[in-house]
RNA sequence: GGGCCUAUAGCUCAGCAUGGAUAGAGUGUUGGACUUCUAAUCCAAUGGUCAAGGGAUCGAAGCCCUUUGGGCCCA
């Protein structure tokens, strides 16, 4: 057990003796103190002092004296606060014992929200027609911390990545290939998903304004791709693959897998639609407007003041929510599974399979990556159009938030950067844009940054080897950007610069790995593996308690970022831990002690701190060097 | 015209869900600490009418209403 035994024992005495003084039942809190007002804090004389017609002191002061005759195994004393608070102080040497035993364990941090259940996290979702700039970057990392979390908070997660083949950008780069010359293989070298974003498609989009005459070719080509027999398309089908796996590239090196790729091609070819739609329509759920301005359209009634939102256009065909409609109630499992699977050609990792969709029958490898629950990750400027597919999925199936849209603000580029890259905004910031050729790719600043990194490490390291201090880079690296994009609320704009992001100072990836690289030196330097049996009484130091306190809280932040589906939670949890882990450094020696017990203590301590610290470091996807 | 998000220190942000104690970090600026387990570190100083106004409450940065600035979506 952890922290929490502590915070439990507290709330069912505090119970009983609420009890006893015959008082309803009132939800209170018990909580973590603030520093400087003893270990755990409760708010309950706060929510009495109405109903008992008392002020909040004179009731704490009564269930404090109450609360000392129960029977307390980790709590050494209550005390009722001037501000009628209710603190008490932990007897940590029992306290210290459980958490630091307990943080040796695999387990140690899980917590079972999930009870095994499947839960479907759906995030990048890029069209293959260009590289990843740093926008999508937020999404993906957001996507895969949320997933590691969940797993941790045992969720059974399945993975997907949504591939967009079929839309109207993915049309334009084949305009550009097909029509406009441009040839097949880039330049000197670059990658692929690079030359057709950077050059094929923004170049072809430039046409496109300078002659309207062009807009017939892309729309007879937008209809030759839905033809999934057409030359046309398999020449797409090449080229988006080729996109895709320059894509893949970058996410496989920030550490971020996916169990199955998904491509929209299938889900259309598949006639999914046309399950759905019966559906729908024998719910109730869609109507036919016969007049009006949608006279004709099937269409989903607003909400309120909104407007109708239509479907299916008087003319048949489908407006393109129709598609995202089947493709939810296939991730929440509600319908028969029309696709078949199989391998992705090039392998990930070297524990985690990918797969990806196929409409080829010959391939039986039987696959489930539906769950119970669905979360799917698109920035918030998308956000109506989930709210339809939310509600409809909630008439669907009967379970409450069974689809969950995670929305984020998206990433702006810094007047600064947008300027070197050529557009004066007169100071403000710039949404970026794919067609514009307004991004800062995110391979860019991986090397960016592992090129700053790189000059640090051999700058402490002249005597490293190189493809240690490359390992070290690069770990780096990923570590910040990853950081970087999770460290504040999803709905907080971040707003891009190049010279700023490149910090490894304060409140960042490195600053938290360094303390790792410090415990880790300090035990590999002491050649021992500490003895988990020491006498806890020797941690006494406040330095060594908030330490120890920390370590404790793991569950308890796993179980707020899973509940709230807040990476962030985590993130502030390891630069905390971090933070008391430094502090603890400065105060306290740990090697060389004329006291061997005290020492083997300390080791104990900085172990319990390193293995806590990896695993949070984890659920961000950061990896942990042990120099730097 | 309708909807969503946002406003806290010079700058970037925590805290707000579930109202209570002294509103916290980083960064910047100024000063201090490496013959001592790695200074990507630590310590100190500096810096806040919590956008404005109103309301309910014993009590508001947090809840309700109005207004304003910024971003986005729909029309």
């Amino acid at each position: 057990m952890t922290f929490k035994s502590i915070l439990d024992e507290i709330e069912n005495n505090l119970k009983k003796v609420l009890n006893d003084m015959s008082i309803d039942d009132v939800s209170f809190s018990v909580e973590p103190a603030k520093p400087g007002f003893g270990d755990v804090s409760s708010n309950v004389s706060f929510l009495l002092a109405k109903q008992l017609k008392k002020s909040p002191q004179d009731i704490a002061k009564s269930i404090s004296e109450r609360f000392s005759h129960c029977t307390n195994t980790l709590v050494l004393k209550s005390e009722a606060h001037a501000s009628g608070y209710l603190n008490f102080f932990a007897d940590w040497k029992k306290l210290s014992q459980l958490i630091l035993s307990e943080s040796y364990l695999d387990t140690f941090g899980d917590i079972d929200l999930g009870k095994g259940t499947t839960i479907v996290v759906e995030h990048t979702s890029v069209n293959p027609n260009k590289a990843l700039h740093i926008g999508h970057i937020r999404n993906i990392i957001i996507g895969d911390t949320v997933s590691r979390i969940l797993k941790k908070a045992n969720y059974n997660v399945n993975v997907l990545n949504y591939i967009d083949d079929s839309g109207l950008q993915v049309a334009d780069i084949v305009v550009g290939f097909k029509h406009f010359g441009y040839d097949q293989e880039p330049p000197n070298g670059k990658k692929f998903d690079h030359y057709c974003g950077d050059d094929v498609y923004v170049k072809t989009t430039e046409k496109y304004e300078k002659d309207a005459g062009l807009e017939s070719i892309r729309k007879n080509v937008l209809k030759d791709l839905e033809d999934g027999n057409s030359e046309t398309a398999m020449f797409a089908d090449k080229i988006t693959r080729r996109v895709l796996a320059g894509q893949l590239e970058t996410c496989w090196n920030l550490d971020v897998f996916y169990d199955c790729l998904n491509f929209e091609s299938h889900i259309i070819r598949s006639g999914l639609w046309d399950k759905i739609f019966a559906n729908l329509k024998d719910m109730g759920l869609l109507e036919f407007e016969n007049d009006g301005k949608n006279a004709g359209c099937w269409v989903i009634r607003g909400d309120g003041k909104e407007e109708d939102k239509v479907i299916v256009r008087s003319n048949g065909t489908a407006t393109y929510i129709a598609k995202d409609i089947p493709y939810a109630a296939w991730k929440l499992g509600m319908l028969e599974d029309p696709f078949c699977y199989e391998r992705y050609p090039e392998v990930q990792s070297s524990d985690r399979d990918l797969w990806q969709t196929t409409l080829d029958s010959a391939c039986t490898a039987s696959k489930n990556f539906t769950g119970d629950k669905v979360v799917t990750v698109i920035d918030s400027r998308q956000a109506r159009l989930q709210k339809i597919i939310t509600y409809l999925m909630g008439r669907f199936k009967s379970v409450p938030d069974a689809y969950v849209h995670l929305g984020y603000e998206s990433v702006t580029l810094s007047s600064e950067t947008a300027k070197t890259l050529g557009l004066d905004t007169d100071g403000k910031q710039a949404q970026m844009s794919g067609r514009k050729g307004l991004y800062v790719s995110a391979d860019s600043v991986y090397d960016m940054l592992r090129e700053k990194t790189k000059e640090e490490t051999v700058k402490r390291h002249p005597e490293m080897d190189v493809a240690e201090t490359e390992k070290i880079a690069h770990h780096v690296s990923v570590g910040t950007l990853r950081y970087e994009m999770i460290k504040q609320d999803l709905d907080k704009m971040i707003t891009f610069d190049l010279t700023k992001s490149l910090s490894l100072e304060g409140d960042t990836a490195p600053y938290i790995q360094y303390s790792y690289a410090r415990a880790s030196r300090i035990l590999e330097k002491s050649g021992k593996v500490p003895s988990i049996d020491v006498d806890f009484s020797l941690l006494c130091e406040n330095s060594e308690l908030d330490l120890i306190k920390n370590i404790g809280l793991f569950n308890l932040q796993v179980r707020d970022a899973a509940n709230n589906l807040s990476p962030k939670v985590i993130a502030r949890y390891c630069h905390e831990l971090a933070v008391s882990f430094n502090s603890f450094y400065e105060k306290s020696k740990v090697l060389n002690l004329d006291d061997a017990c005290l020492e083997n203590s300390r080791l104990c301590l900085v172990n319990s701190f390193k293995i806590t610290l990896k695993k949070a470091l984890d659920l961000l996807g950061v990896k942990t060097p042990d120099r730097m």
